[in-house]
RNA sequence: GGGCGGUUAGCUCAGUUGGUUAGAGCGCCUGCCUUACAAGCAGGAAGUCGGGGGUUCGAGUCCCUCACUGCCCA
């Protein structure tokens, strides 16, 4: 490990070097713990949302990521037993559509081939193209266990949906028949509520007359956004109040077109404001319509009127064979020649496509399996409402709750043929159904034998199915394993919202069903609250453009994460994501951040090339610092000098700030005191400061610099180790080459986490004494360099300044004088006495600075730019006035005297004090300048 | 239609149970190649906290209202 780094950090050059390391040296795996041994150290388990097979890394992952990892890295480093467990899904439809356009190309179908092959050539397709996400995941440093990698398919996970599958069979949860589900015309299949997106759309309101039998010349006009829907109406309900309508209860209309009788009855569901009033009514093509249907339990069948494909069947008599939408020209056509066409109205309806493919969706009356939901429902409602499961941000818990208490029956059943087969066979001689684990010999009804009587259900369960068992069947649920023992529930789950019904909702649900049926490690019974999937849900939110668009492959605004990462590096793109990733609200991508968090890497870069120049220096003259002592703390007195104690407090405090922020889930704020630290504390004032100790030349006190050095390597590799999950590459790079390639642990992944308690550094002294002196320090010295530019002094030149402090503060100077010279670039610096100052006389042709507590007077030939001088002067003077007029009207207010906190009203009046002194200097000063004017 | 958010510096965002002078990054202005870093250093400018009203000694923060805007569900 060569300790001469680049001057410029690359990140290329070395993050596929780490990533390939943590696979190899199997740095993230979690064992096992032994089942025998008592307690372990305490776990954390975390499940990754599993990518679809089909997909690509996107931004959205990559937040989704950095925020997991930086956990899991954190619980890692802590100690405790961490355990990130990744895999894929098998995404049904996404999958079957992308080989089935290979399978185009190829000029063959799914069809063409049958099931069995195609489900073959699935996998292939699988095994050639599935783990791309993986690995592109490895590339990000994801530390998870890839000794635990799973799919959703794989035999193990097949058993256990089925397992699933049946118990919920047997426990009456699960029924099949006939109701409308939402149809793809294009995926053929049926789809889940959630999977279809409804959105606005202009489209046209057609009244049509429907003829009364009987009464010549009379119609009832009833309206409709889908007229070819008309050819399967069984009926028209109008509300029962509506007067319009109620001398035509019981009567029966023509059918246009058609000619079907078909009745008028009485329905609330008919809104006497919303078109005509009145509503026809197709159960087999319409939700509402088919609740119509089964509450009025007529004795008319619904009617279906299209194919699977969206084209008008035999039933649509002439219209047979059209797609739905010449149909409804059609229609309509053949409706106005007739006279019947009433009205088009303009009118904005919500239409549904599906969120696959974006096909609209035909609602359809067909045979589907679902899921009682509300059993499940309630339990899953008791877990979050008993506090068992947390939400952050807590909003999320409303939605949650929500969509819980409107929830309706699960659709399961897709008719595709890539996916978890329904374990359910018919049999062709009763026509009863065997739901079984196994291919029954049987059915289990007649008892016709298996072989040429029974077949198995063609359809297979929706993907969201399976990856709602996910919690319990990665650990080996229905096997009562070690690990299901050990690592359920898991902590904590971190997803997007997007997904908090399809999969989050879905995972509460069957984890309580299932798992309360699972004893506890010690054979106690389980209750809800340890039946649950994870304790806490971390909801993040949407990545989007820097015009906080969302990014979206049509606006070609789409940010690749990995292009972002050839140009960046990983560090700085997750460090970016971390500091933007405040809950609750969307980040706004922006390569303009990225580019400053590179620049922080390359600020800690250039620090390590520092650091790293003086061991090197220390090293010629026979000094060496062991690795072992590199990674001991330091061991602080009073009499250490100023920076440390400082350098050490402020860490401390840093260290306490990250892990807070952390159990927060504030990866923001996290963020934000790493930055500062690093760069504002560490390198712009600690490193400025140790320079002045570190020299390691002939004659030079050494054992100072030696010293200095020795604090200098602890402290910033405790300061590596804070860093580490949020830049893993960097940190681990640095803190390898800070051990000369031999450090103390395989990885600086699974060295500890610093926490606050490092405080004992400095056991012996206050930590806040440290910060005092350092801020009177850093406040003397950014005073000196204002005044130097206010006097436009070169930066070249040292000066003579004249500083007037009170006591403690003149003490605190005095005892670092060199500091204050050496940072402000001062030649001389004379201390007086702060009751000694005079701005007027004795100083009067020095030019000052004020601060209140000290006035500093840099003596500078070149005359003072006096019309500068008092336009600064005058504006400072206005805003102490203003300042000054609001304390005073606050401290005559008795109201505020005698309610505020006592603390409030002292820092009122210190500040007023100080206020008091500041304008009495400053207008002295502008009379000393019209002194110097006259002159 | 129902529900939930948001509006703070030029941009993107923090701002805890109401409390002293509202912060950060980027950008902007000025000056520096001070050998760790120009992906840098030093200094600086910039906000009537969306409008209005109320509660309070005190409001970016709590309440009401209006405007604009985003999302979820139907």
């Amino acid at each position: 490990m060569p300790r001469d780094l680049p001057k410029a950090y690359d990140p290329t050059a070395i993050e596929d070097k780490w990533a390939e390391y943590w696979v190899s040296e199997r740095i993230f795996a979690a064992p096992t713990p032994p089942a025998a041994a008592g307690p372990h150290a305490p776990t954390f388990t975390m499940l990754l949302p599993p990518p679809n097979v089909t997909g690509r890394l996107h931004m959205g992952h990559m937040l989704n990521q950095t925020e997991m990892d930086i956990l899991t890295r954190w619980h890692r480093m802590r100690g405790d037993l961490s355990l990130w467990v990744p895999g894929t899904d098998h995404a049904g439809i996404a999958t079957q559509m992308m080989v089935e356009r290979k399978l185009m190309d190829e000029g063959t179908s799914r069809q063409q081939l049958g099931r069995e092959a195609f489900v073959e050539r699935v996998w292939e397709w699988k095994k050639e193209y599935g783990g791309a996400i993986l690995d592109q995941m490895k590339r990000l440093g994801a530390s998870v266990d890839w000794s635990r990698e799973y799919f959703t398919m794989d035999e193990r996970l097949s058993v256990a949906v089925k397992e699933a599958f049946v118990r919920l069979h047997q426990q009456g949860l699960i029924y099949r028949g006939a109701y409308i589900v939402n149809w793809c015309p294009r995926c053929q299949t049926a789809i889940s509520d959630l999977e279809v997106v409804h959105h606005e759309q202009a489209g046209k309101l057609y009244e049509i007359r429907y003829p009364v039998i009987g009464e010549d010349g009379v119609f009832v006009t009833i309206a409709t956004t889908r007229p070819e829907t008309m050819l399967g109406d069984v009926a028209v309900v109008v509300n029962p109040t509506d007067a319009r309508y109620m001398h035509l209860h019981g009567k029966k209309l023509r059918l246009p077109l058609v000619g079907r009788e078909i009745p008028i009855l009485p329905d609330d569901w008919a809104n006497p404001e919303f078109g005509t009033g009145a509503v026809k009514v197709t159960p087999a093509h319409d939700p509402n319509d088919f609740a119509i249907a089964q509450r009025q339990n007529p004795p008319w069948r619904a009617i279906v009127v299209m194919d699977e494909t969206a084209h008008m069947n035999e039933a649509a008599g002439a219209y047979a064979g059209l797609d739905r939408y010449e149909a409804r020209k059609r229609i309509l056509a053949d409706l106005e020649a007739q006279g019947l066409l009433f009205a088009v109205k303009d009118h904005v309806n919500a239409i549904g496509k599906c969120d696959r493919c974006k096909t609209v969706v035909e609602p359809r009356l067909s045979t589907q399996w679902f899921i009682k939901i509300q059993p499940l429902a309630d339990k899953a409602m008791e877990a979050v409402e008993s506090g068992a499961i947390r939400f952050t941000p807590e909003q999320y818990k409303k939605t949650y709750f929500e969509w819980m208490r409107n929830i309706h029956d699960w659709c399961i059943s897709r008719q595709l043929w890539w996916g978890h087969r329904i374990p359910a066979w018919h049999c062709a001689d009763c026509k009863e159904i065997t739901v079984a684990r196994e291919t029954p010999a049987a059915c289990s009804h007649c008892g016709s034998p298996g072989r040429p009587k029974l077949t198995q259900e063609t359809d297979v369960l929706d993907t969201w199915f399976s990856s709602g068992l996910l919690p319990f069947t990665v650990f080996g649920w229905p096997a009562q394993t070690p690990d299901l023992a050990a690592f359920y529930p898991t902590q904590l789950l971190v997803t997007g919202f997007d997904i908090l019904f399809f999969w989050v909702a879905r995972m509460i649900m069957l984890g309580c069903h299932f798992m309360l049926d699972v004893p506890l490690p010690d054979g106690s019974k389980r209750t809800l609250a340890d039946a649950i999937p994870f304790r806490e849900v971390y909801i993040h939110a949407l990545v989007r453009d820097a015009d906080r668009q969302k990014m979206s492959k049509t606006k070609g605004n789409v940010i690749d994460p990995i292009d972002i990462i050839h140009r960046y590096g990983t560090d700085a793109v997750r460090f970016t994501l971390a500091s933007m990733a405040s809950p609750g609200t969307d980040i706004a991508f922006s390569e303009a951040r990225t580019e400053g968090y590179r620049a922080f890497a390359n600020k800690i870069w250039n620090a390590a090339r520092f650091i790293f120049m003086q061991m090197d220096r220390a090293k010629e003259a026979g000094i060496e610092v062991t690795r072992a002592e590199i990674a001991s703390s330091p061991v602080l007195e009073s009499t250490s000098p100023i920076e440390e104690l400082w350098i050490a407090s402020r860490f401390n405090k840093c260290a306490g700030n990250v892990n807070i922020a952390l159990a927060n889930y504030r990866f923001d704020d996290a963020a934000n005191f790493l930055y500062q630290f690093f760069w504002g504390e560490f390198c712009d004032w600690y490193l400025e400061i140790a320079k002045l100790r570190l020299d390691f030349s002939e004659g030079a006190d050494r054992s100072t610099a030696t010293s200095a050095l020795s604090t200098l390597l602890k402290v910033f590799q405790s300061a590596l180790r804070l860093l580490s999950p949020f830049m893993p590459f960097l940190t681990e790079e640095i803190w390898n080459a800070l051990y000369d390639g031999r450090p103390p642990r395989k990885s600086i992944a699974v060295a500890t986490y610093p926490v606050h308690q490092e405080r004992s550094w400095i056991e012996n002294v206050t930590d806040d004494s440290a910060e005092t002196s350092m801020r009177t320090l850093q406040e003397t010295i950014s005073g000196v360099r204002t005044r130097r530019k206010e006097l436009s002094v070169e930066e070249k030149i040292a000066v003579s300044v004249k500083i007037a402090a009170v006591g403690n503060t003149a003490g605190t100077i005095r005892h670092n004088l060199l500091i204050v010279k050496k940072l402000a670039k001062v030649k001389e610096l004379e201390l007086i006495h702060f009751n000694d100052r005079d701005s007027g006389g004795k100083y009067g042709n020095l030019a000052w600075h004020t601060m209140g507590k000290i006035d500093i007077f840099v003596d500078y030939e070149k005359p003072i730019d006096i019309p500068a001088e008092r336009d600064r002067l005058t504006k400072d003077l206005a805003k102490y006035e203003k300042e000054m007029q609001s304390k005073q009207s606050q401290l005559q207010n008795e109201g505020f005297l005698a309610k505020a906190p006592t603390k409030v009203v002292e820092g009122l009046r210190t500040r007023a004090n100080e206020l008091t002194i500041l304008l009495e200097k400053t207008r002295a000063a502008l009379d000393a300048l019209d002194t110097v004017e006259s002159r």
